[in-house]
DNA sequence: CCTGCCACCTGCGGGC
DNA sequence: TGCCCGCAGGTGGCAG
């Protein structure tokens, strides 16, 4: 389901319904889904008697700050979550019926619940002793880049990352290493506002392409970000709402149907073990002058169908 | 070190 | 109708 745009609104929900909260318990439905502690128990015991201060973002990441409901609201340590594949978390009733695929329930004052639903089991949490680094309990975040709207993720970065990379463009932007949030919906839609074959190799992108790349990146994610996330598959926000910006997607899902600005079909080649859907007339071999001024320009001669 | 490949799961849609 | 194949928002481990 989810790339940064898609938890960045699950974030954003999460902080309008569930903060300043007690907890009063749990149930752990898929043993798997927890990455730590291992003992449900432990895990459950942590939790009973917190609330919910905070959620933050970093990457695909959601990080819950928990303060203890004690008098001196000691430290509660975090709750993790990575939503992966197809990972919802919803802001329930306790009395609704339990979707199919739920792996973790916890229950809030005033029957309310916050509901961990996944339908591959990819997804998993993590509640981290509030003694330990976040980074120790949760490794993936030692493996993350800049956030894409921070100064850091700038042209001179991408071009000292890419210096002697010879792997293709699509794999790099999906390394979480490069660039935290970004995956295959919005790595195929900058890769095509930015005119840029998907199979190009790093080191021969040229300063103009990174500085297309580098504010088309931010532009797509920004815009999902307002439309609430896109509409693909089974992505839903915590009241259950879907996103609306799959119906704008330029390249990506649209195998076969015929570009927005110049009407080829769209193509799609397998990079890095993923789907890379791109136009090979707007991002072919010819187009390595392009910048983001020829590109407004080509959108300003085109109608856009 | 860098890169690609595969596994981890469940379900859906298309072809036969 | 049913079976088989390929595909799906991600990432981590392993081999070359």
């Amino acid at each position: 389901m989810p790339e940064l745009p898609e938890v960045e609104t699950v974030r954003q929900g999460l902080n309008q319904v569930t903060l300043n909260q007690a907890v009063m318990g749990g149930e752990v439905l898929l043993n798997r889904t927890l990455a730590y502690p291992f003992s449900v128990d432990e895990f459950l015991q942590n939790l009973t008697g917190i609330a919910i201060a905070q959620w933050h973002r970093r990457g695909k990441y959601l990080l819950a700050e928990l303060v203890k409901l004690d008098l001196e609201k000691n430290p509660g340590g975090w709750l993790g979550v990575h939503l992966r594949m197809t990972g919802q978390l919803l802001w329930v009733d306790q009395e609704d019926p339990l979707q199919k695929h739920t792996r973790i329930r916890l229950f809030f004052a005033k029957n309310r619940e916050l509901r961990f639903v996944d339908q591959r089991t990819f997804g998993q949490m993590w509640w981290v002793p509030p003694d330990q680094k976040i980074s120790n309990i949760i490794t993936g975040l030692n493996n993350l880049g800049p956030e894409p709207f921070a100064a850091e993720f700038s042209v001179d970065y991408l071009q000292d990352q890419f210096k002697k990379r010879q792997r293709p463009i699509k794999s790099a932007l999906l390394d979480q290493k490069l660039v935290a949030g970004v995956g295959n919906i919005y790595a195929d839609e900058a890769l095509f506002l930015s005119g840029i074959s998907p199979t190009t190799p790093c080191t021969s992108l040229t300063r103009l392409q990174l500085e297309a790349l580098r504010s088309h990146i931010i532009q797509v994610l920004e815009k999902s970000i307002q439309a609430g996330g896109t509409t693909i598959r089974n992505f839903l926000n915590v009241q259950g709402i879907n996103g609306n910006y799959g119906g704008a997607a330029w390249v990506y899902n649209r195998t076969g149907e015929p570009c927005r600005i110049c009407e080829t079909p769209i193509e799609r080649l397998k990079l890095a073990g993923r789907s890379a859907h791109f136009c090979p007339q707007c991002q072919g071999e010819g187009n390595r002058e392009w910048g983001i001024t020829n590109y407004e320009l080509r959108m300003g001669n085109r109608e856009i169908r």
